[in-house]
DNA sequence: TGACATAACAGACAAATGTCTGTTTTATGA
DNA sequence: TCATAAAACAGACATTTGTCTGTTATGTCA
């Protein structure tokens, strides 16, 4: 490969190593020299290490493929979970879509405690929650007054905040349109399927 | 290892390759063997190669950590983008933080025309954008009506709705409170500096 | 010009890794 | 009980890959 000046080819090295982690699979250190069209894999080799010791790339040596990025280390990882679609039968299912959508989250919690769901009304408008947003949420059986959960009332899935009031639940919208929930032994089934941690709008 | 029900085991070792892959490094076949115990090799590769005639995994053949996500073939992959903070002397500059923070999103655009910005005011409640909430940004020089747009003015950056009115530009709050920007030759410096394509909220 | 740092090249070896053929164990159902 | 399918085991080989030692080329600056 032709000479560059200082740092310039380290560069695009980086991108390639990143964008190639990101995907989902590092490049060896034999892929970056052919990418590179470097004759030597030690040239791949130097920049690589040198990259490492500048602090924007992590390495487990030994392995092959051993680079990663570090953010990794100081945040949580990525994970895919689950769209989840309309409600069947009192159950929640997943999208009826043939490829499953999935979404990618970065959040303290373990993956199989969480989904997401579209929103569909307008009831919590005024806590900047709108038809169409994606909302993650953490399956728990209980929460906090002031939270925003999601409950299953009947067999419609409702996105609310969660109030008390002389011991019993109410869920309350944001919107003066709409009229709070309060669940009773005798209506609706009701339960409380989890809490929102994170609000998503995409506005392409 | 000892025996277990049929597919039980293998869809231990599909959620781990999974982890492992959304981690930054996918494992060997002798990683999986040596992860779940098998005294063979052969064990965790027939699991492997089961889970990608699954389609639950896809593979390239013959390279080291060869295993991807499919999900990664149809949807785009996700790229790391930066925060960035204060403006400063009218330019944008990274956040002071020590850690440079980054945020993980999945688009068609290329990351870097990207960048993310933490919302300051309360201008565009009604468009569903609270202060604290973060906006990704496609970096670009003009936009459409109607667009939500970040904007340089003086030296603050603003989040506004994008208006036109006898060919020249507006920039309208969604609050009452607050009241349009209409930049002029001797006003502020202004700059359009992208469109808002998400929206995201922590709400834990 | 000459010292110096960085970039790139050459060739090699040991370990890690993908892949293969064949065997043994365990559960299930006719 | 026997046939069958899936799970797990054993041992081996060729390739890929990380790593190493040393050399040559190119640009920078005093």
């Amino acid at each position: 490969m032709a000479y560059t000046s200082p740092g310039e080819t380290r560069n695009k090295i980086y991108d390639f190593v990143r964008d190639r982690i990101l995907g989902g699979m590092p490049p060896t250190t034999r892929e970056v020299q052919r990418a590179f069209g470097f004759r030597a894999v030690q040239s791949a080799r130097q920049h690589l290490e040198r990259l490492v010791v500048e602090g924007k790339l992590a390495k487990t040596g030994g392995r092959s493929r051993g680079y990663r990025l570090p953010e990794f280390g100081k945040a949580s990882p990525p994970q895919l979970i689950a769209m989840l679609g309309r409600v069947q039968a009192g159950e929640l299912t997943e999208a009826m879509e043939d490829p499953p959508e999935y979404i990618m989250v970065q959040t303290r919690f373990d993956d199989d405690e969480l989904f997401a769901l579209a929103v569909e009304g307008e009831s919590m408008l005024h806590a900047g929650i709108l038809p169409g947003d994606i909302v993650i949420v953490r399956r728990q059986p209980t929460a906090t007054p002031g939270d925003i959960v999601v409950a299953l009332v009947g067999d419609e899935t409702t996105v609310k905040r969660y109030r008390e009031r002389d011991g019993r639940v109410e869920l309350h919208p944001e919107n003066e349109a709409f009229s709070p929930i309060i669940p009773r032994e005798d209506g609706a089934p009701f339960s409380l399927l989890g809490k929102v941690i994170e609000v998503r709008r995409s506005v392409e």
